[in-house]
Order: structure tokens, then sequence, then C-alpha cells
DNA sequence: CTGAAAGCGCTTACAG
DNA sequence: CTGAAAGCGCTTACAG
């Protein structure tokens, strides 16, 4: 009742690779390569130090690591997305750094000008590696930068990724087409789009899928049903308007964002329109904005928060590499989205 | 322009408990009692170290000291607060656990009746103290039941602190007593109010401080100026209807949170009011929505970031002297609020 | 009130 | 391909 914090009895395991080094028969130096990743290990000798680490559960203490080789540092170069992407990101990156015993850095930038002293300020803060997340992912000047000074990178969220370059992200294209089909599924024809900001590689793409997906259906995209848009609310304020103002009206509007998508909502609530009675109307990313307005929005699930565990992963096991001298190739990771169906969408007239 | 994560060079400072000992003339034990804040050791000396760790630039090494004493883990207790106070809440308190070293266990309940098997899960995992923000600080029977188990805890936004448990929150009363003077010195005299969820202590005080700052300037409140609001977006879509459904209309809304005053401004716009130009809309928190609706809100900032930085340092302090055996009586933090004045509000009629 | 010694769990040269 | 030894920076008993 009282002993909470034995000492010595700290968390889950509580296995060492000097446990692991008996049970397997060779010595915590061969367990510490298996676990790094080191080439230098015989399959034989690995396997059975695997079978070790499995059968004592072992994980390895992240704070005597990070005692030894000095705490990794892991930079966030980020530019002025919406506040809800922006805290999902940063949850995921922060609680994977915690997992690995790293730290996070955070560095705002803004313009592409100010991108150069912001990269300059994170390596002086001592960072072994950055994170690009959008819109700086898709400025091939700052994965340039970034390139030249041998600086391990990882793009997040980046619709058209360099090869060159390490990038997590979903299929924007599959997921644009997965919810016009949804949209169709539900009867409707006449649907309008609003586009996200021209400079973001996924606005494109998603525009992209919406037309194509309508043209295989046989129906054709009027030029006055889509609507230019920046990804944010007010943007969303204004192409609503326009959308709404048309008349016969559209019976549903796809917002590439969930930000756009509230202002529509909050548009055609102005006009007494129902939703979804009179109107459907679906968003993408689903941030927290989505549960936030109502009725709550159908939306495509981005897993921001996931993207950034697995791109401080990759960007850690990149750093650990580049350290041992060893050359490791950009990984990609395309991660799974998901169609979430909730309130503001409905059937079609 | 190669080396930039040269062996040794890490992070700023370098310096050890031994180059602090050496400057100072002691043993590396006795810079460790000093910097752990142990009682035993003589002014003099205390002094001694002080001056070397400011000369030498000293921070200590988290990495080293948790390989050593094992990592401590906060748990975080919550439940269903809005998204956005708890990204800015879970930000703060990640940043703060990375600096301490410390990992944060994350567990969500829902009804108090889960609450009780949520703080069974956070001991399996280990948690060395908790985390309480609201609506949890706010049950007495939630602090009783982490009392009986001795488990040290900070209550993070509480507006009615208990004695006995340490808290961190911002002036809740004055907060709203300042927004309302605000609104009064833009000339506004009819102002309607909407509360926030009766069960969160917060709510009550913003009330109360709105009624008695329009009472002393000489203005009555009248019943149906007050809606009923939960926190929730949608209860301040229902109550701004109500509220601009009144013959005259008031000529600014207090909304008791963001959430509901973005809701406001939705319903405004529905009925072709111009904000800040018709109706002047105000809200409290300075969450993200604020700058996400247009026009922007005018608020009261509540520092949620810096607040669980806070809750978290006095959480490890707490953990530390339990750990040691030193008895710490429970502290309390004000933390100062600011008023930011945005787009929504503006002149009274 | 203060210190010498040992150890937290891991990894880095250095050998073989 | 594999291992014995030393050390990362800090703190915990144990003495004095």
């Amino acid at each position: 009742m009282d002993d909470v914090n034995k000492q010595g009895e700290r968390g889950p395991g509580g296995a060492t690779v000097y446990d692991v080094a008996r049970l397997a028969g060779v010595s915590a130096m061969t367990v510490s390569r298996v676990i790094n990743g080191n080439v230098h290990v015989s399959e034989a000798t690995r396997d059975k130090v695997l079978a070790a680490i499995s059968t004592l559960k072992y994980q390895v203490n992240q704070a005597a690591r990070a005692a030894r080789i000095g705490t990794l540092r892991v930079g966030l170069l980020y530019s002025n997305p919406s506040a809800a992407f922006l805290s999902a990101l940063l949850v995921g990156a922060m609680d994977q750094c915690s997992q690995n015993g790293a730290q996070l850095l955070l560095e705002r930038c803004d313009g592409l000008s100010s991108q150069r002293r912001a990269i300059e300020r994170l390596i002086a803060e001592g960072a072994d590696g950055i994170l690009v997340p959008p819109p700086l992912c898709d400025a091939p000047e700052a994965l340039r930068q970034l390139d030249e000074i041998g600086m391990p990178c990882v793009a997040v969220a980046t619709a058209r990724p360099v090869s060159s370059v390490a990038a997590v992200r979903i299929d924007d294209y599959e997921g644009a087409r997965t919810m016009t089909r949804y949209l169709l599924s539900l009867g409707h024809k006449d649907i309008a789009f609003i586009k996200g900001d021209p400079e973001h590689t996924p606005a494109q793409l998603r525009y992209q899928a919406f037309v194509t997906t309508m043209e295989e259906a046989g129906l054709a995209v009027p030029p006055q049903r889509v609507a230019q848009g920046l990804f944010t609310y007010r943007s969303g304020l204004a192409a609503a308007r326009n959308l709404l103002a048309q008349e016969p009206r559209p019976s549903a509007i796809f917002a590439s964002n969930d930000d756009m998508a509230a202002a529509v909502i909050a548009v055609a609530h102005g006009m007494h329109l129902q939703v979804p009675e009179d109107l459907t109307v679906c968003g993408f990313d689903d941030t927290p904005v989505a549960t936030t307005v109502w009725p709550e929005l159908t939306t495509i699930h981005q897993p921001i928060g996931d993207m950034a565990r697995v791109a401080v992963d990759l960007l850690v096991d990149q750093i650990r590499c580049r350290r041992a001298g060893e050359p490791r190739q950009a990984a990609h990771r395309l991660l799974p989205y998901t169609l979430v169906a909730r309130e503001s969408s409905g059937g079609g007239a």
C-alpha cells in the first residue's frame, strides 16, 4: 500500500543486457550489437539473442543508453500549419522521442527567407537530425540546404516525396478518391470542391483525385463548382459563400481539409440550411476541429500522430547509422488512412 | 561542415559534477546534494557550489541521472476536456517531462466510475506521481482516492484548490473581471453571458465575477441575458440562438470559454450580423480555436502549457522528496493570465 | 556536515 | 564474427 516506488522495481521487464547475454550464451556486447542492428553478427548468434530478448521481454533502458552515447536531439522545423495539425504532430513526435530517449527541439520559420536561419539555430542547439512537416517538406530549397550539410532528415506528410529524402505520408490521392466514391455512393451527383493552398502538394493530389473519380462516374465538374481555398477557416468561409450562393446549390461540398469544412458548416447554418439534410459537408485530415463543430465532420483520418512517431523512428535510425558510419538509404513509409463517417454527411437528393 | 555530431561535444555547458566539485573545492557528492536540495549541507558550502555551478553554467545531465535512479514516470489522468485544451496541456507536460528526464503516462477515464480503474492502471504502469486536470481535479473523490494511497499529485487549472493538494492555476475570478471591465470600457452596457459546465469550478467563478463586476458598474444582469452552456461548441450554438433571438439583442456576448464563443460567431454570421460591428463576442482560455475562427477571438489567455510545465516541476519535486523521506507540503502556484484583444470585439452602441 | 567507493545499464574503442 | 574492460555522469548506501 505504501511502497509504490520500490527502488529497482522500475517498469515492466527489468531484464538487462546481461540477463539476455547469459540466456543466449553470448556476451553483453553481442546483445548490444544485435539491438543496434550492427551487421557484424552471425545469423545463428542473432537468432539466439533475439529469442532470449523475446523470452525475457527485454526492453532497452533508454536512460542508460542516453547516458552513454549522449542524448539524441531531434529538431522539428515547423512553419505555420493549422494549429490542430501542429498539435497532433507535436504530441506524436514528443511521445516517440521520449520512447527513444531523444530530446525534441522546436524551431519555427515563417518565410523561406527565415528558413536558413532556423536551420542554423537548430544546429547550434545540437540537433542530430531534422523532421520536416509541410509546407517546408514541399520546398526543394529547404531539403537541398539540409542535404548539403549532410543533416539526416525525414519529410512528414508530403504528397510528392523525393526519393533521396526519407518520408512518411498517406496516399492523399487514394484518400480523396475514397471520399469522393463515398459521396457518390450516398447518391450525390452535384458535388462541389474546395481546393487547398496550391503550394502544398497534398492539395493538388486531393483535387486531381476528386476530378478523376467524378469523371470515371460519368459526372462533369463545372468550373463554378470548384472554389480555391488556402486550408484556412477564413478561406473556407469565402469559398463556401461563393459555392452556396449559386442556383441551384450543390448537394454536397467536399472541402480538402477540416478547417475549411468547418467554415462551410458555419456558412450553411447562416443560410438556415440543415447539415446534412440540406447539404452534406466533408473534410480531410480528422484534426480536433472535426469533432469540435456540430454536426461532427465526416472526414478522412490522416494518422498525423502515428506519422510523426514513425518519422522519429526513421530519423533516429538514420542518425545511429550515420554515427556508426554505415550508409543507409532513404526509407519511405506509407501509412493507412481511414474514412470516418460522422454526422455531417447524408443521402443525396 | 561535416562533424556536426562530434562525440563529447554534446549540448550546451558540458560541465559535469566533477568540474563543479573541483572549482568549488568539494566532492562530487556534495555537489549532488546541493543540486537535489538536500538539507544536510552547510550554508557556506552550498554557496560555493552554487557559485561554481553558475560560473560553469552547469546543467545536470538528465540521462545520467535517470540511468542511476530510474526514469521518473509522471501520470496524466484526463477526462474528455475540449480537444484544444487537452493538446495545449499535453504539449506543455510532455516538454517539461523531457526536460526533467521523466516519462509521461497518459490514461483516460470518462465517468467517475472508470476513474478508480484508470488510477490502478497508472500505478501498474509504474507512475510515481499524477497530474490531475479538470474536471477530475474538482472531484473530491478523485483526490481522496489518490491521497489514500499516498500518491503524489498536482491539480492543474482547478478554480477552488484544496489546501492539502498541490495546485497550479490562474485566477479565474480576476480574469473574468478583467474581461468584463474591458467590455464596459468599450462602451457596452447590455452584455449577455454564457455559463460553462456547472461541474467545473472555473465556470462558477467566471460567472460570479461577471455578475459582480456588472453590478459594481451599476448595471443589472437580467436572467434572460444569462444562458447555460457546457463548455462545448454545440452547447454554445444553442445558447447563442437563445440569446440572439431576444429583442432587443445584447450588444456583446461574453462566452465563458473559446469553443462556445466560436459557436456564437457562427450563429451571429448565420443571422447576417457582423462581428464586431453588430455584436462583440469574447471567449476565455485562448485555445487554438480562438485563432482558427474568423474574426479571431478576443479572449483571456490562460497559459495552459506553462501551467502544465509548472505542475510537472512541482510533481517531480514532490516525488523526489517522498523518495528521500523528506516531508514536503503541498505547493500552490498562481500564474498570470492576459487579456488578448483581437478582432471579435469593438465599441458598444 | 562531508567524502571515497561502487554501481545504474548501456556502448565504445581495442583486441583477438 | 565475438568478447573483456573501461567509462558515460550521476547518486546511493556506508563511513567518518
